[in-house]
DNA sequence: AAGATTGTTGCTTA
DNA sequence: TTAAGCAACAATCT
């Protein structure tokens, strides 16, 4: 599941890769990854430049020049974007095995750039998409996402009088995109684990102490899960198709049922938050 | 072999 | 008008 750490992980990767390189050649092979009609998308492409790859919460704008337009991609659950310098192999792979082929049976758009090298957008179950959009619609759907960790407009007290106007349980508030960008069950999990804070608990319940040790435990887990380039749980890859290294920090998501608490003497419990799988300990955590 | 998985949208309900 | 909750989407794994 590619949040925000895994997407700026690519973004990082991607910049220093792809931009000022001609775009030659693109290849549609799955009609539904692509959310234009296959003309206008080859056409927006082709014969211009990515001159800048940006985020917002876990979608990658790449900019394109000189058409002044801006190809979207989202990753969804299982895409990845790995890009690939010559033909033959990549460093990792789908998963863990090594040395993988590309194109493989989950690529569904490829697009070539001027010498030859190839960016690949595989996406296993097919819900991520790219998407060509001028300025006028990037503006629209950019002012739709919330605060975004790790900048300025992510404080305290942003944090606090979002949750503080929410009913639904902390979980949903932190994995809603339109109040706080990026987050998904990954890192909401460990978020309120290392905050010990119950995930099922109504929002504006919450003490502004334990708002504070969210806020606070979101910007260290969020930076040191960017430092670690992500994590791989099931499977994302980088853009060199390497895999992440925060899974040794996981705390709580890569618990099972009853195993024993990282934290205290507790058990963990799993149970649905927001309609999705979400574990914690009802020792610890309240 | 049914159920879980997950990010987002769009529908329904309150 | 807005928020909350949930089905749907695809494909695979358990």
């Amino acid at each position: 599941m590619p949040e925000l750490p895994e997407v700026e992980t690519i973004r990082q990767d991607l910049k220093k890769k792809i931009l000022n390189q001609k775009i030659n050649k693109i290849d549609i092979i799955n009609k539904k990854s692509v959310r234009n009609a296959a003309d206008i998308f080859v056409r927006a492409l082709k014969g211009n430049y990515f001159s800048e790859i940006s985020r917002v919460g876990k979608l990658l704008i790449l900019h394109l020049h000189p058409g002044n337009k801006f190809l979207l991609i989202h990753l969804k659950m299982t895409g990845q974007l790995i890009y690939k310098s010559k033909q033959g192999m990549v460093a990792g792979g789908h998963g863990s095995e090594p040395d993988m082929e590309l194109p493989n049976k989950h690529t569904r758009v490829v697009i070539e750039l001027a010498d030859k090298t190839k960016l690949f957008f595989n996406d296993l179950r097919k819900f991520g998409y790219l998407e060509i959009v001028d300025r006028a619609r990037l503006e629209k759907i950019k002012s739709k996402f919330g605060i975004e960790p790790l900048t300025k407009d992510y404080t305290l007290s942003r944090l606090k009088e979002i949750i503080k106007k929410r009913k639904a349980p902390i979980k949903a508030v932190l994995l809603n995109q339109n109040l706080i960008a990026g987050i998904g069950n990954i890192y909401a999990d460990e978020i309120l684990f290392a905050a010990r804070v119950r995930p099922d608990r109504t929002a504006n319940g919450l003490t502004d102490k334990e708002i504070k040790r969210i806020y606070e435990n979101g910007n260290k887990i969020i930076k040191k899960a960017i430092e670690y380039r992500g994590t791989t749980f099931n499977n994302y890859v980088d853009a060199d198709g390497k895999r992440g290294n925060f899974m040794n920090f996981l705390r709580i998501y890569s618990k099972k049922e009853g195993e024993k608490c990282f934290r205290c003497p507790g058990n963990i419990i799993k149970v649905k938050v927001a309609g999705r799988g979400t574990r914690f300990c009802p020792k610890c955590q309240s």
